[in-house]
DNA sequence: TTGTACGCGTTATCAT
DNA sequence: ATGATAACGCGTACAA
């Protein structure tokens, strides 16, 4: 590996009028500064990135944290976040949560995303400083220098479950979960919420359990289809479990959308092919605004209000 | 941040003391090492990985360069290439090309794997050393301390036209493209060549150009609708293409596989859904597999000779 | 314009 | 058993 030292001792120089060529510093001579620049290019010299953020303590690294690899949005998301860093200037290290931990206590990197659940809330609130701010998507931290970035569940949710009442839906199924993520709990209560307000009743009986697997929801609509009382239209509080839904209706001779509508949430690569109705996330965005954000914090222009990102509503075939 | 220092000053004793302790050496007394621990606990002290790295010029970091987000399966690839590491010890950073190329300079990382076609062999031959290795991803290189790591599609491909030709298919079609990947190439000269050693003749005009989208599988599949000569069976370089294709057959009113049969390649998520006879290629063990690669190469122990991923045909319903 | 000395966090070596 | 110090590669303040 060559380094400064390298670079100076071929140029006859000492190391400081090497950082001083590299870093761009008018206090070197014109013939000096081209020797030593045509020294650093025939060698292949690239500065160290460990002895320059060990000194100067800064850096253009940034690290996202995930790990759910069954998610294949999540892929967008790092799009997002790879495009607006790249156009910034910024590095971009994709790490899972034990690696990303030791990549932000050191000053390695400059700020954090966090898209992990197993980044705990306070581990992150123990980091977070002006020197190293983090923005966390899907959660809510109130903290100076965390700033949060959601999906705006719950008023998307209002406008699909109102645009159903509208269609004439009122016997309502749901999918959902024991998960108590933020997210789920934004669209369940939108969806209590806005039948209430519509003097709709929803008994408990109709609520199904799942896991957010396909397998789950293909589960729950097969124990819906035991029950005397089949509702119009079955609300799955994301795609994968209304994908099992609508397989489990119809090996059962349950039509789509006839018989029994279903509508899902995410749009998820899959749900075009089965013409699920369902609500878009837009993921590429989300990643591009959560990077936006934390560099605009990383230069003091920031601030951590939460950052809500819209969801639009897709209609296909599943419902009439 | 809080380093070896604070938590000598805190203890009463020097730094060495604490990283003898920090590092299980035994010569420490007893009631000092509980506690400098103890400190520790409480400061929430880590030990910095640059500083480490910085003295040792060793390091546990592993780099992984990808740039293709719309390829879902890259995701299995990458739980592969986390689950190994961390069971060993590495931590992995997943990054684009770009900033692979910084961290792979210094000696910031221990060994990469690349799978990105934009990373170019020049640039890997000139940094893969007994310090660096590398392991690369669906393309040969040709160097000491870099590794190939391929899935081989020329057996599975032979196998695969063998035993349609087996069950009696005889006129055959291919949608394959003009990406010239090694990969595409084997699928394609297997092809051939297993037609070739039975006699079966291949003209020129069965071949049909996409470019590995579904969208290019439709048109292609359009247009063999429109000729005078359907082909029996229709292998298709991807899945992507096989289900496009499948797509425009429906809409033309053939059957499949009644009226002609088809075939894709990845057992991609979708091919399920339609039913898709394909070829599975295990993507979380070849993650799995290259990081093991790269850490025997790392380790001293391994070879850098071409390590070949085997697939397996998946019948499923698009062939009789 | 150039060179020297120091500090960043850690570990290894040598001394006490 | 414990401590002092040099070294890693770089940037920078300050001296020459």
């Amino acid at each position: 590996m060559v380094g400064i030292k390298d670079i100076a001792k071929m140029a006859g120089v000492s190391v400081s009028t090497v950082s001083n060529v590299i870093n761009g510093r008018k206090n070197v001579g014109k013939e000096t500064r081209e020797r030593v620049l045509k020294i650093c290019e025939e060698m292949g010299y690239e500065p160290n990135l460990i002895g320059k953020s060990l000194k100067s303590g800064k850096t253009n690294t940034i690290v996202f944290n995930f790990s759910d690899f069954e998610r294949t949005f999540y892929l967008k998301i790092i799009k997002g976040i790879n495009d607006y860093l790249s156009e910034n200037g910024f590095d971009l290290i994709v790490c899972t949560t034990s690696s990303s931990k030791n990549f932000m206590r050191n000053n390695f990197a400059g700020g954090a995303i966090i898209l992990d659940k197993k980044m705990d809330n306070d581990f992150l609130i123990s980091v977070a400083d002006e020197q190293f701010p983090i923005v966390v998507m899907d959660r809510i931290v109130n903290k100076d220098y965390i700033k949060s970035v959601i999906v705006e569940n719950y008023t998307v949710m209002c406008d699909f479950v109102q645009s159903l009442i509208n269609k004439g839906y009122s016997n309502f199924g749901y999918i959902g979960g024991i998960e108590s993520s933020l997210d789920h709990q934004e669209r369940f209560q939108a969806f209590t919420d806005t039948l209430k307000n519509n003097n709709i009743p929803f008994q408990r009986t109709n609520y199904y359990f799942g896991d957010f697997t396909e397998e789950s929801g293909y589960r729950a609509a097969n124990i819906i289809t035991l029950s005397n009382n089949l509702p119009e239209i079955l609300v799955c509080a994301n795609d994968n479990m209304a994908i099992g839904a609508i397989k489990a209706l119809k090996e059962s001779n349950y039509s789509v959308p006839e018989d029994i509508s279903v509508t899902g949430f995410d749009d998820a690569n899959a749900a075009e092919t089965y013409g699920l109705t369902t609500v878009t996330i837009p993921r590429y965005e989300s990643g591009y605004l959560a990077a936006k954000e934390l560099v605009e914090m990383i230069q003091g222009t920031g601030n951590n209000d939460i950052f809500k990102i819209s969801a639009k509503i897709k209609w296909r075939s599943t419902v009439k």
